[in-house]
DNA sequence: TTTAGTATTGAAATCGATTTCATAATGTTA
DNA sequence: TAACATTATGAAATCGATTTCAATACTAAA
């Protein structure tokens, strides 16, 4: 393991001299530079990127909060800002909160400790005030969830939108009963029900708290949710399921079971996954651009990083489609 | 943004100490402990990880080099190296290759450079030989993927095995004109190919080079490889896919073709993944367990680096057990 | 009451880089 | 040619932690 001593040694120059090479800075003679990089090359020199941190040089990290990386909706996210990333020699790290606040929180130390330049928040936990202290370590943002009080850019779609377009498709197919699945609570989930909420009241309509299903996320816990409410009474004729998962599971097993999508059972989706149009039927879901979202998050956290844009409250805000097929 | 300066001043003590209660050393006073607990409390204080680095201390970071994170495959994998990891209180860095080797190689640095512990290779482009030298600056393992020239550790399966399982259920089933579609020319794939072979070698076939593709891995792939057989004149009657999405493109352009699976074409697919069983019909594939590999992999890994396993040429194989469904 | 051993603490060296400051060599302008 | 600016280089300070070493206080055994 060798260090700028020895390269130093080898070159027959001193260590400063070296630094200035590896940093590209003026004054050093052609001579000495060709002199210092052919030591680094014979000696398989790697700068210890501990000791260069020390002394305040960019880690070129940004981690990458969200719950967890098995949902397709992160897997897409993610990738798309890996790869913005990567296209400015950025590296990214993942870390998977798994809703729970305290792990979400831990992972700040990265920014405390300087091993990441900024931290993207696409899970939120934890209310603004306990992130907020941390902002003083490094940038902060926000991507898809957000907290209304955060003072900090929040690369986002409007939910609100989201659930307004997938609850007023049903309505004017027809549809009255109409159940809603959600999440748990977090923005996202906060502002699609507001959605919902809107458009079947606007219709006239009065929300009925047994068709609202909370803590959703899985294709298993769509399945399940068709099990409750095939056991009902007055059950719903339509479902707005705010996952392309629990759309499919319910889908699947609406199906095992007999029934027939739309006409027994209308569903609308969200995410526009691949399995939205591999399904027989295809369904209906709201496309959000996953990719853009990332991509864009991405390239608002390196423009504050390197210092060409403020980092103030900002909502930047992507569109969201409606994706008409078979299932509703 | 305080040090460990601070600390020592704010508790009236040395540097010395401050950093021997950080560090649990025993000789401490249970009083000036407290002392030292109530500063760094105080003054919210947390070390700055590049200075302890610096004195090798572990980073207990360790990265793992996959070609996508987006392959349903990996992500799963991924969760579970990832849950393994938190539950020592390790992180995961997550590393796109996007099957590059130059960029496979440049991750390299991070061990070099001292930013993480070890790392696990997941995607391997680059033959042992441009590894081996960065075996000096931590662990690495492969995971999956591997080289058989490496000195390392590999966690796999007998993917042989996979091929011939797949092919030999298809021979079963009375087809004789079985396709054959892999990825890129890694040592899954070749494995895989080589149990293939076997099997419908077994069975007195010769093998069709024109029913056999490479460097098919999404969805639409599977959908074009569709389009290609139904173009044939003499076409197979059942197809080895090696990935459950090629499986699910495959039957689903199929189907909008009116063709039925399994009578007009047998699929099986490879991973067991849950798009598997939402379709209609629900696919044969063959499951490989990957969390159980992910975990295991990164159970070996941690205890590699903490000196309870030595890191030697070794095959740890896992389990693969054929799912039959409805396409086959 | 010595003496040896153990517990407690801090000053200073150290890790491997970057950066400041001083100095020397060279070039440019009046 | 004198005065000044620019280029080139190295010694030493620095970043924020850990660790060595020496000094001191306290305890137990002789």
């Amino acid at each position: 393991m060798y260090t700028i001593k020895d390269v130093a040694l080898k070159a027959g120059l001193s260590q400063a001299t070296v630094s200035r090479v590896i940093n590209n800075h003026p004054y050093v003679s052609e001579d000495k530079k060709q002199a210092v990089q052919r030591a680094m090359e014979e000696l398989g020199y790697v700068p210890n990127s501990s000791a260069r941190r020390l002394r305040n040089i960019k880690t070129k990290k940004v981690a990458v909060l969200i719950s967890r990386i098995v949902n397709p909706f992160f897997s897409q996210l993610v990738d798309a800002m890996e790869q913005k990333a990567a296209k400015h020699g950025y590296q990214l790290i993942l870390c998977n909160t798994r809703i729970n606040p305290e792990k979400e929180l831990e992972y700040f130390e990265l920014l405390q400790s300087k091993q990441v330049d900024g931290i993207i928040l696409a899970a939120a936990e934890n209310k603004w005030e306990a992130i907020a202290p941390f902002t003083r370590y490094g940038t902060v943002i926000y991507c898809n969830e957000y907290d209304p009080d955060a003072t900090v850019t929040r690369v986002r779609l409007d939910q609100v939108e989201g659930g307004y377009i997938g609850t007023k498709h049903l309505l004017d197919k027809g549809h009255r009963k109409i159940g809603y699945c959600q999440g748990n609570d977090s923005s996202v989930s906060v502002n699609r029900r507001k959605g919902y909420l809107k458009a079947i009241t606007e219709a006239g309509i009065e929300p009925n708290p047994e068709w609202m299903f909370k803590d959703i996320f899985t294709i298993k816990d769509g399945r399940d949710i068709f099990r409750r409410i095939a056991a009902m009474e007055d059950r719903p004729t339509a479902f707005f399921t705010g996952s392309d998962e629990v759309a499919a599971g319910m889908i699947k097993e609406a199906q095992l079971n007999g029934w027939c999508v739309p006409d027994d059972l209308a569903v609308v989706g969200f995410d526009d996954q691949p399995i939205a149009t591999l399904m027989d039927p295809q369904f209906t879901t709201i496309n959000q651009f996953t990719s853009d979202i990332g991509e864009k998050a991405m390239e608002v956290m390196l423009e504050i990083i390197e210092g060409k844009r403020e980092n103030r409250a900002e909502d930047i805000l992507l569109p969201l489609k409606l994706i008409e097929r078979q299932s509703t």
